[in-house]
DNA sequence: ACAAATACTGTTTTT
DNA sequence: CAGTATTTGT
């Protein structure tokens, strides 16, 4: 059989990747690198010429958005051979194993997915019930010691809580959290790995049944498992089967939510004779930009090792704009952005990448200014919105009663007279007698240990959730759904809420709706009915997020967020020293090696153009700070670098000083002329030597007698005459 | 049960 | 400073 399609136009590094024999194998693949082609290759190479079957395949990765782009495209290089392979997240593939087996793994059938939110909500209010003081123990921090226990493979029981009374309750109240979720059918995003773990551990025979079914499992962004994905990927490929990784330690960014960059090289020493292979050239940005990348992450030690080259072009050099404060930063890169479309260049090939979110919000407000199109990523995603939550938790509670979550969630919702102290106890009730809430209102109305208000308002509630499933046991998902949104009151609720928001609530549930409508339920789950499954596409699915892609807009984003996408032109804006690194990462070494590796991810998304730029002075958190250049700039090569600074010369042709001095400046900025003394808050006095551009974005340059001359933005310095 | 006042807290995010 | 969370007062 011809199988050179699958190799030809690969070079020498990735055919060895895609064409390798049967083994464990770790492809280090650098930005840019072709990481996802030869991945996709590679499945397709053992499915064509090692004659995997397709359920013999097992591809593992972390974002739907990653799954779906790996399934497409193995799609078009075999399509006859993708239905059936399980290609996926660690969550997704997880669930369906609990599924597939929920007796063995002790879940009710009905199980459900709770998200971060609810789970918070759940471990708030177990310390509240446990009479624990919220003060000491707040259910955030609560929620990070469950997760990263749950994230080592521990439970509550595996963990000696020694003399520490702060521990012990810890414990009780991880304790009480597992207990909880248990009786009510509910599995944490961290659970589902944990319980698919034991599940395996403790039945061999489905072990051993998974590990000769899947001869090869593949994982995509290796660096960014855990101590407990790393344990269940090696777990299930123990036997006659192999273990694919693909990844990249010098993008690394996750360390601060367990990923453990440690797996790779533990994969190293465990795994049954590992090759390794290095992916170095890059394909995606010029050879400036690669080369100061190079040097910049040279600076970590414990690296794998290994440098990304070119072919082609050194390129522009990468810009450094050294800007007064956050107006000028912004002013400067709206500059460059109206350039490059004044050169028909597309908005959409610009990204404006930053440390944090806040930073975002001056680029918006000037892009807005300035009437560019931009689109920010990283908002709320579609199934997180309050009231498609809502709507999902009436769901949740009709699918499973038990569902505690769902039902603190829609109890009062909209308002039905069922206020906290009633609520309270139900939930005492709940703990006292070990049921779950709904369990709790049965027994509270049953025998009669309610007001009369409350016990009618309780049994409405009750009798309008039973009333819902009888009525609706045939209808098909969307007309379940519309009819839920429409009979409990939620619509009526969010319908009358004041402003802007009550209208897109309204269409956001009507978007629910026809989401609802074309939801079909994946091949590979087709034994899951279609509420379980619809509702785990929930929990497990963002929702598109990103829905205007198409549309021409500059793109702002984190820099996290900017892993694996690229861009022709990129701004790194706020690259100082407390910003970025940030402070907090300054002074542990391993978290300032993250940072550094953060910065290579955000240089190295760069085609053609990188642009950094850093501000002397930003107002943060009400006050003004003075950051002083990022040292991940000062770490760059110089042969690699071009600092810009804004010339003092005419260079727009405007009239000569003099003549500047005498006519258009002094009403068209603001009042103020050459030679004019001033004060600033900051700086003190000093004299006007220089002025540029007009109106809004013009700019003065002061002398002053202490720190010597700057340039100031008119609007912003505030300026007073002397 | 609700609005208003006050306190608090400021990386990064997917599932 | 600005946004959220909690407490307070009616």
């Amino acid at each position: 059989m011809d199988v050179s399609y699958l190799i030809d136009g690969l070079n020498d590094f990735q055919r060895a990747a895609v064409s390798a024999p049967e083994q464990n194998m770790l492809v280090l693949a650098g930005a840019g690198s072709g990481k996802t082609r030869v991945l996709t290759h590679r499945i397709a190479w053992l499915l064509e010429v090692e004659h995997i079957p397709t359920y013999g395949i097992l591809a593992v990765t972390f974002t739907n958005k990653a799954a779906k782009e790996m399934r497409a495209r193995i799609s078009s290089i075999c399509p006859q051979k993708i239905s059936g392979m399980w290609i996926g997240t660690f969550h997704g593939i997880a669930h369906r194993l609990l599924r597939l087996h929920f007796q063995e793994a002790n879940l009710p059938e009905h199980f459900q997915i709770i998200d971060s939110d609810d789970q918070q909500k759940m471990i708030k209010r177990i310390i509240k019930v446990l009479n624990l003081d919220d003060k000491y123990y707040p259910s955030k921090e609560l929620q990070w010691y469950i997760n990263d226990k749950k994230d080592e493979g521990l439970r509550a029981k595996h963990i000696d809580a020694g003399y520490s009374l702060q521990e012990k309750q810890r414990l009780q109240i991880y304790k009480a959290y597992e207990d909880a979720c248990q009786l009510a059918g509910l599995v944490d995003f961290s659970e589902l790995l944990l319980r698919t773990h034991e599940l395996l551990l403790t039945h061999p025979s489905l072990l051993k049944h998974y590990q000769q079914r899947f001869k090869h499992v593949l994982v995509d962004e290796f660096q960014d498992t855990n101590k407990l994905q790393y344990a269940w990927l090696t777990l299930l490929t123990d036997a006659d089967n192999f273990l694919t990784i693909v990844g990249d330690d010098d993008q690394s960014i996750y360390g601060w939510r367990g990923a453990d960059i440690e797996n790779i090289q533990r994969f190293l020493k465990e795994k049954k004779n590992p090759v390794t292979i290095l992916l170095e050239q890059n394909y995606r940005s010029t050879g400036h930009i690669l080369n100061a990348s190079n040097q910049l992450i040279k600076n970590n030690s414990d690296r794998l090792g290994k440098e990304l080259w070119t072919s082609g072009e050194d390129g522009e050099r990468i810009a450094i704009y050294n800007a007064f404060n956050e107006y000028d930063e912004t002013r400067y890169v709206i500059t460059q952005i109206k350039k490059w479309e004044r050169e028909n260049k597309k908005l959409c090939d610009c990204a404006i990448l930053y440390r944090s979110n806040a930073q975002s919000r001056l680029f918006e407000e000037q892009l807005m200014a300035n009437q560019i199109p931009y689109h920010i990523y990283g908002g709320q995603r579609f199934f997180d919105r309050l009231e498609i939550k809502d709507s999902i938790a009436y769901l949740r509670l009709m699918n499973n009663h038990q569902d505690d979550a769902a039902f603190e969630r829609v109890i009062n919702k909209p308002k039905r007279k069922i206020g906290n102290t009633t609520l309270d106890k139900i939930r005492i009730c709940a703990r006292d007698q070990g049921y779950t809430l709904w369990h709790a209102s049965h027994y509270l109305i049953e025998n009669k240990l309610l007001s009369a208000g409350a016990t009618r308002s309780l049994g409405a509630f009750v009798d309008l959730i039973n009333r819902f499933k009888e009525e609706t046991t045939e209808l098909p998902l969307f007309q379940l759904l519309d009819h839920i949104i429409n009979h409990s009151g939620l619509k009526e609720m969010f319908a009358n809420e004041k402003g802007e928001k009550s209208r897109s609530r309204i269409e956001n549930l009507e978007e629910l709706i026809s989401a609802s409508k074309s939801f079909t339920i994946p091949e590979e789950e087709q034994d899951m009915d279609e509420l379980t499954a619809f509702l785990a596409y929930a929990a497990l699915e963002s929702g598109d997020n990103q829905a205007d892609e198409f549309s021409d807009a500059v793109q702002l984003m984190t820099m996290h967020s900017a892993k694996g996408l690229e861009f022709a032109q990129v701004f790194m804006v706020g690259v100082e020293e407390g910003m970025f690194p940030s402070q907090r990462s300054t002074e542990d070494p391993t978290r300032l090696a993250e940072e550094r590796r953060l910065c290579y991810v955000g240089m190295t998304r760069a085609m053609q153009k990188l642009t950094i730029c850093h501000a002397d002075s930003r107002r943060l958190y009400g006050q003004e700070k003075f950051h002083s250049v990022s040292r991940f700039i000062a770490e760059l090569p110089e042969q690699d670098i071009q600092f810009i600074r804004i010339k003092t010369q005419t260079k727009h042709n405007y009239p000569s000083i003099e003549k500047r001095f005498s006519n258009a400046i002094s009403q068209d900025v603001l009042g103020f002329e050459l030679g004019q003394q001033v004060k600033h808050v900051k700086f003190g006095e000093g004299t006007i030597i220089g002025q540029e551009g007009s109106g809004e974005n013009s700019r003065l340059q002061v002398h002053f007698s202490d720190v010597g001359s700057k340039w100031l933005m008119t609007a912003y310095a505030k300026l007073e005459r002397v």
